[in-house]
DNA sequence: AAAACCCTAATTGTCTGACATTACTTTTTC
DNA sequence: GAAAAAGTAATGTCAGACAATTAGGGTTTT
């Protein structure tokens, strides 16, 4: 790797390992770094950069935490940009967008309007596209969510499937990623609320409309399902914090 | 803080500054470490580990990389439990989908899919709810696009500034920050289309469409614009990338 | 009494040098 | 020729040191 390709000289002698790890990204960024290949060693890095090894490993590590690079041990080791997958891109956005809900006291109503939009969204695609085992996965959860048995946390966690499901239903990869973050993410807020037996029936039901109309390949019913949910998912929450406010309960 | 709070004890002799950054990141998530709470310092984690203060350190850094903690030298200073803000949320997706897109040879027709669907799910909530300065910045962005001086570049980020403008009108932070992902890293790819005059003046007439709608606060007509767009913007990378097509052509 | 100054302690940031571990390559041995 | 052994280069970890920064307390000065 050339010289020049990692940026500006370090000027000040204090966050050197964010500097470093910055210019690394922008090369990366930029494909200056291409995918699979290897950055020098970090003795050569530190030579580079005039650091010690020490604040070169900090450097990489920061990328390693965002997935930017991988590293291996051993004579042909060292750090290798990393494709980044779905998968792995997924899973920091839902982390992200976890704690971001968590701490920055997002309204229950305002986070469960942007699921709901986005789901829509994927509605019409989903009922053009979705595959055999899309409708099964829907069916498989409809039918799991009916047990009475079901913790209100395995309700979620099914709910949570049912809609990758349909998510997913849209054979858009974007697409799919960029929803994991925003259903995902509600989980918390979901398990916050109690779901009775008359809630569930009311969830499931519709839940069997949304399966049916996208078995149909309807996608304005669909939508039309994800309408009616998010206004009994509202509703609901709306009555369980009333009932929290109204009266100290018990966790 | 307590050292159960902390996770299980760390079995393997490798790794260990993963593992240790994944223990507290937990105990971030989980609400054992609340906002604005100061961590051990780098001294006592290190015994409360049993590792050496690099090691924490490399956790450390893997989480401010995160921007899931900061730090602060001096008496009172140390690591401290990061409110995540929308901003930094936004600017870590958007790097992340960035690449994601680059490195994975998703497809234009793909993520412009995408990227319309996701905004004519914001269409009608912003219609609803758009204040005067999101029209002001959609007008003034329709204006500037106008400009035959402007460069494709110029071109594009003043389109990436309308869109943002009309999904920002939806008003739901959530969907703001969601969105800003989907659409700011469509931008390298569309800065792959060269924009003739006519093209510019297509794209600019439907921008007037759906900024009309917008402030007619015609929901539907906002997303009929929308889809039209995406047609728009499909044909014409359908033709940039027809007339490349010497080299079988990435994204 | 208030302000300015200095000293101290605590903490992060960096450096150095060492050893352990890993995994590939080369050489040796059978 | 195949298996075993040695060599080698890289990351992973450790220990100890010093520098830089900052808050707080104590002292002196005004």
């Amino acid at each position: 790797m050339n010289i020049d390709r990692l940026g500006p000289p370090l000027d000040q002698r204090a966050d050197l390992s964010a500097q470093i790890a910055a210019s690394i990204r922008d090369a990366i960024i930029i494909g200056a770094l291409i995918v699979d290949e290897r950055l020098p060693s970090e003795a050569e890095l530190s030579l580079r950069f005039d650091v010690s090894r020490a604040t070169v490993r900090e450097a990489l590590k920061r990328l390693a935490a965002q997935s930017l690079i991988r590293t291996q041990r051993g004579a042909t080791g060292g750090a290798f940009v990393n494709r980044i997958s779905f998968e792995a891109a997924q899973a920091q956005q839902i982390t992200t967008s976890t704690l971001l809900l968590s701490m920055n006291d997002v309204s229950f109503e305002t986070a469960c309007e942007a699921r709901y939009a986005l789901e829509r969204a994927c509605a019409p695609l989903s009922a053009d596209r979705r595959h055999l085992h899309h409708l099964t996965v829907m069916r498989d959860e409809i039918e799991r969510q009916a047990d009475a048995g079901l913790t209100d946390e395995a309700f979620c966690a099914s709910d949570v499937a049912f809609h990758r499901a349909l998510v997913d239903g849209a054979c858009n990869p974007v697409l799919s990623y960029q929803l994991a973050g925003a259903v995902e993410a509600m989980q918390p807020l979901m398990n916050m609320i109690t779901f009775t037996a008359r809630s569930r029936d009311a969830i499931i039901t519709l839940h069997r409309t949304i399966a049916d109309a996208i078995e149909a390949q309807d996608g304005q019913a669909a939508s039309a399902g994800l309408t009616a949910l998010e206004a009994e998912t509202q509703t609901l929450a709306r009555r369980v914090f009333a009932r929290r406010s109204g009266s100290p309960t018990p966790l």
